[in-house]
RNA sequence: GCGCCCAUAGCUCAGCUGGAUAGAGCGUCAGACUACGAAUCUGCAGGCCGGGGGUUCGAAUCCCUCUGGGCGCACCA
């Protein structure tokens, strides 16, 4: 927060303190401070109807008037920073010294640089966010891509503001969609394996769309996909361990898991196939193959889009111990039997709460029980939230109202302590971020879009602008993550202008997933996401360049004109950048400069960063972030368009070069927490 | 049928924890490159904030209702 706005809080604080004796928490004034809509209204405003609320009675216009006499009796206490108070209506507004507001503001952006707008918490509290999650059954389209670009963001937001953030990717391993891959892999004779070498999951994409296919027609597939799936779950099952005495061991440092196969050591051919496919060890086998490569290719995304995970897990790991969570709370009266199944009655969800099927197999939602107290016993947290699309509010739903009921009932649950203690814990730290639908989403030619070439069509496109612009390119460093070899097709041999062409294309991609509100339905568009003007990612990633090269050309000019000047301002703009201390009182503006009131707008802007970043952070919603930094980018580009700074004189260029890096630093930090890239050219 | 979400300019969306004249981008039209990078900027036009009712000094924002769309609703995940 801006120290003129705190001064104000403090200000209005001892006013409410004077008046009804009791004064108010400071997180409650700030909420009576506004940002008037034009300039005209001053630069904060102290809405007195909210005064009324604390003790002040009477209309919101008399209100406003006892403030501004107190406002004008006490004026000495805030008159290095407020120059001018009216009232307007119900408003008291307060006007700046802007230069020094400017001077203050600037300098704050400078000295923290990197870390402007970043929180600390005193005791980090333990957030785990669970995103992306793809299924290994099923090819990872743009629907997955929702889920990992919001977390991601997520995770960037609440780690800013000082939380200790664990990232989970939750793989859905399990399920019948397992057993038909296998089907599937088993049936087809034309295989061809060199392929499978060398683009495993291509080929597993088609093996996904063939069965399913087939299984349309011959049902006969689907009751052999899910014996196979029978036969699987028994494999995964087989070293069945004890919950309470299993969760009571995880703070000891117990594997999660307990078992870590060893993907690469199977190898299958055209030849052993058979042999694989013949017993339900060797179906085990092809699926844990099947869920390594997965893997492999999962990861290879992420590192290039800059995303990461602190932890894999799988369904498979929680379908353990499902069952017996489901006899726990059977036995403890808190499920009931319905129509041959176990269900959770359920207060505020009218659908039943569905934990185990009538054949006594587990459940999506008694796993993710199961999850649940597992992570809390394993990692602890105070907050977990899922971040998974809307189609999946009632599942959810379910399950956060089962954990309220094992709370409440927790008596009912003393046979297993150490569950009871866990699942207690959990109850209200679970929390559904969800996110609307990508309507709409196919290639040209109808069919579902891989999120590789999704990101490859917006990389041409950047291609063609690039080469346009011609010998203009990034600095040939590709993104981290990216690795020639295992891409190993087509565009992906990385020149400096490629690197620069595929960072534009993620930054178009997800700032194109990350600028909407999160619950909205998206009408996807080609055009939309392969638009580089206006409000997407490749115009903030622009004016980031154009800084750079603004900045390193008033260098150059600067030490062209007079011996030695350009050097000070190297140093000075250099200093800035690397070590953040270098501002000093060197740097000022005049309320004379033709230029100063859009300064001063930035300025502006650059105060309520960490206020827009919290406020993210409170809605989970990364959107915001987005709008903050448009309109950042927006107010810069209007200045830039406006005012020249090559040919100015010295003490002018070396003011607004201060102004310059700080812009850069806060669209920096914005772009970070969106997981765009940015370029240094482009 | 029940539940959740959505409806703002031609299109895509901000604004929604009630507050001062409802804002951007795209598109249309008219302008700005001998110029720090035109992936930019300036201007024009475009709105009974889906309809109706209510609460309030004040409603795009909260409540009810209707309409139109999306999603979900017992053994899939």
């Amino acid at each position: 927060m801006d120290i003129f706005k705190n001064t104000l809080i403090l200000f209005v604080t001892s006013f409410i303190k004077e008046k009804n004796k009791t004064g108010i928490e400071p997180k409650e004034a700030e909420k009576l401070i506004k940002l008037p809509p034009g300039n005209s209204y001053g630069d904060y405003s102290v809405a007195s109807y909210y005064l009324t609320k604390y003790g002040l009675k009477g209309k919101p216009g008399d209100i406003a008037a006892e403030f501004l006499n107190y406002a004008q009796a006490n004026f000495g206490q805030i008159k290095d920073f407020f120059r001018k108070i009216e009232i307007k209506g119900p408003y008291v507004n307060f006007f700046v010294h802007k230069e020094k507001f400017i001077l203050a503001t600037v300098g704050n952006v400078l000295k923290n640089n990197r870390n402007y707008g970043r929180g600390h918490l005193d005791k980090p509290e333990r957030v785990i966010i669970d995103f992306s999650s793809p299924n290994i059954a099923k090819p990872f389209g743009v629907g997955h891509l929702r889920s990992t670009v919001i977390g991601m963001s997520l995770a960037n937001i609440y780690e800013f503001c000082g939380y200790d953030v664990l990232k989970i990717n939750y793989l859905g391993d399990f399920g019948v969609g397992a057993g038909k891959l296998i089907t599937a892999f088993c049936r087809y004779d034309d295989i061809d394996f060199h392929e499978f070498e060398k683009d495993p999951i291509k080929v597993l994409y088609r093996l996904y769309v063939q069965i399913h296919k087939e299984v349309q027609e011959d049902k006969s597939l689907e009751e052999d996909a899910r014996l196979k799936f029978k036969r699987l779950e028994e494999n995964i099952l087989r070293t069945k361990r004890m919950l309470e005495k299993y969760l009571e061991n995880l703070r000891d440092g117990a594997n999660a898991s307990g078992k870590e196969d060893n993907w690469n050591a199977i190898k299958i051919t055209a030849e052993n196939k058979g042999d694989f496919c013949k017993t339900s060890a060797g179906q085990y086998k092809i699926w844990s193959l099947f869920k390594g490569l997965s893997i492999e290719e999962f990861k290879r995304i992420y590192k290039l889009m800059g995303i990461g995970f602190d932890v894999y897990e799988g369904e498979s790991q929680s379908a353990e111990f499902a069952n017996e969570v489901v006899e726990i709370l059977y036995k403890s009266g808190l499920a009931i039997e319905s129509e041959g199944a176990i269900i959770v009655p359920l207060k505020g969800v009218k659908t039943p709460a569905l934990i185990a099927k009538s054949d006594g197999t587990s459940l999506y939602l008694s796993r993710d029980i199961v999850t649940a107290v597992l992570r809390m016993a394993k990692y602890g947290y105070g907050k977990m939230i899922y971040v998974v699309g809307s189609e999946q509010s009632l599942h959810f739903s379910q399950l956060f109202n089962i954990f309220d009921v094992l709370k409440e009932r927790k008596n009912a649950l003393k046979g297993n302590p150490v569950f009871q203690k866990y699942a207690s814990s959990a109850a209200g730290k679970l929390v559904h971020v969800k996110f609307g639908r990508i309507i709409g989403m196919s290639t040209r030619k109808g069919n579902l879009v891989f999120l590789e070439d999704y990101i490859r069509e917006a990389m041409l496109k950047a291609m063609e602008k690039l080469k346009e612009r011609d010998g203009i390119s990034d600095d040939g460093h590709p993104p981290e993550g990216f690795d020639e070899k295992d891409c190993g097709k087509d565009i992906f041999t990385l020149n400096g202008r490629e690197s620069a062409a595929l960072k534009i294309g993620i930054g178009a991609v997800v700032f194109n997933d990350l600028k909407t509100r999160r619950d909205t339905d998206v009408n996807f568009n080609w055009d939309n996401v392969l638009s580089f003007e206006g409000q997407t990612g490749p115009y903030l990633q622009y004016t980031v360049s154009r800084i750079n090269s603004l900045i390193s050309r008033l260098i150059k000019e600067t030490g062209n004109g007079a011996a030695g000047t350009g050097n000070i301002i190297f140093h000075a703009a250099a200093g800035v950048k690397e070590a953040g201390v270098s501002f000093d009182d060197e740097f000022s503006v005049s309320e004379r400069d033709k230029d100063f009131d859009e300064i001063y707008l930035i300025a502006k802007q650059f105060s309520i960063f960490k206020d827009d970043v919290e406020e993210a952070l409170n809605f989970n919603e990364p959107s915001i972030i987005s709008s903050y930094a448009l309109e950042l980018a927006s107010l810069f580009n209007k200045y830039y368009q406006n005012y020249r700074l090559i040919g100015q004189d010295f003490e002018y260029i070396k003011a607004r070069l201060y102004i310059l890096t700080a812009v850069r630093a806060v669209l920096t930090n914005a772009l970070k927490l969106l997981c765009i890239p940015i370029l240094e050219r482009m």
